[in-house]
DNA sequence: TATATACTAAGACTCAGTCTCAGAATATAT
DNA sequence: ATATATTCTGAGACTGAGTCTTAGTATATA
């Protein structure tokens, strides 16, 4: 299967991540539908983690109800990623193998989150330590969490003029 | 909950630990009643981030509503520190300046937290490295966040057990 | 064309977390 | 000591993100 590679050229890598998405649909027993095109749409198309409320913004056409359940179907099917950010608000992004391992700026002010890649030297150097870690402790580790909490430039900018 | 507190001198600790709240609640207008005092010796004595559906087990006699605010007091007192993991139930624990650095392995099983002292060395590397990031995407990094995601051992045992 | 299965929209429902308010406890003033 | 002000607490109503139910729609297979 081709490592799907992310950033750089969307446009041309588009038909191929629809493609990945019906075949990880189908292997669940489930259907590439619209609406669920429409979410993995907003997802590939934004590059960041998207809060519910981002997507009825941005596909006023598919309601709440809908929302929901499409994201859990594709949660289901391995597509979509769902993290807690620096709010109370769940977020949501296509899994790793479709996008490349990589973590997030948290904004304290907005919860706003911005995605990061780092370095496969820091990478390999965190994944072996924090993995040595777990196993002390008995944990089976299947994966880790790096964020980074602050603000970002547009609360900072904000922060400096609001007194309040 | 029964005691156990897993080191010795936690005890000797206990007398300054309270001056300190009782500062940095005064700092804030606050007093250290016995409601708050039972919620921070729960924290300090657990050693990890407890829900609170731990709280309630611990100190039945703390209505749900009152260790919320409790919570939310010793938040703004700076006491406290809130951190969402692997499941939906926020955590508390002391701030860092009182349990110093660390960081957390998530069961993404049972959604229990530990806590995981890291070396300094790989701590210096770390922040140095995500703080970069975050600047070079106009962040004001405050601080960093990293957990190790797993199944703890009560769990890999349990799954061992059940296929489905 | 018929039948089965998956999908969707709308809204009722759940429940972690917040807010309100009346009364209790504590601090300060007299 | 008594009065007064301020904070604290408990009980429960309330909020809202997220889930579940249901009736009807779309798609696949025969």
């Amino acid at each position: 299967m081709p490592p799907a590679p992310s950033s750089a050229d969307r446009e041309s890598g588009t038909a191929d991540l629809h493609a990945v998405v019906a075949e990880h649909l189908r292997s669940v027993g489930l259907r590439y539908t619209p609406g669920r095109r429409a979410v993995v749409e907003l997802l590939a198309g934004c590059g960041h983690p998207v809060s519910i409320g981002d997507i009825e913004r941005a596909l006023p056409s598919v309601p709440r109800s809908s929302a929901y359940r499409h994201l859990a179907d594709l949660e289901t099917a391995s597509v979509v990623h769902r993290i807690t950010g620096a709010d109370e608000f769940a977020r949501y992004e296509l899994v790793e193998t479709l996008t490349g391992h990589h973590h997030h700026l948290m904004c304290t002010g907005c919860g706003n989150v911005v995605d990061i890649a780092s370095s496969a030297a820091f990478e390999r150097m965190a994944a072996e330590h924090l993995d040595r870690l777990a196993e002390a402790e008995g944990f089976v580790p299947t994966s880790h969490r790096i964020d980074v909490l602050g603000r970002c430039a547009a609360c900072t900018a904000a922060a400096g003029a609001v007194s309040y």
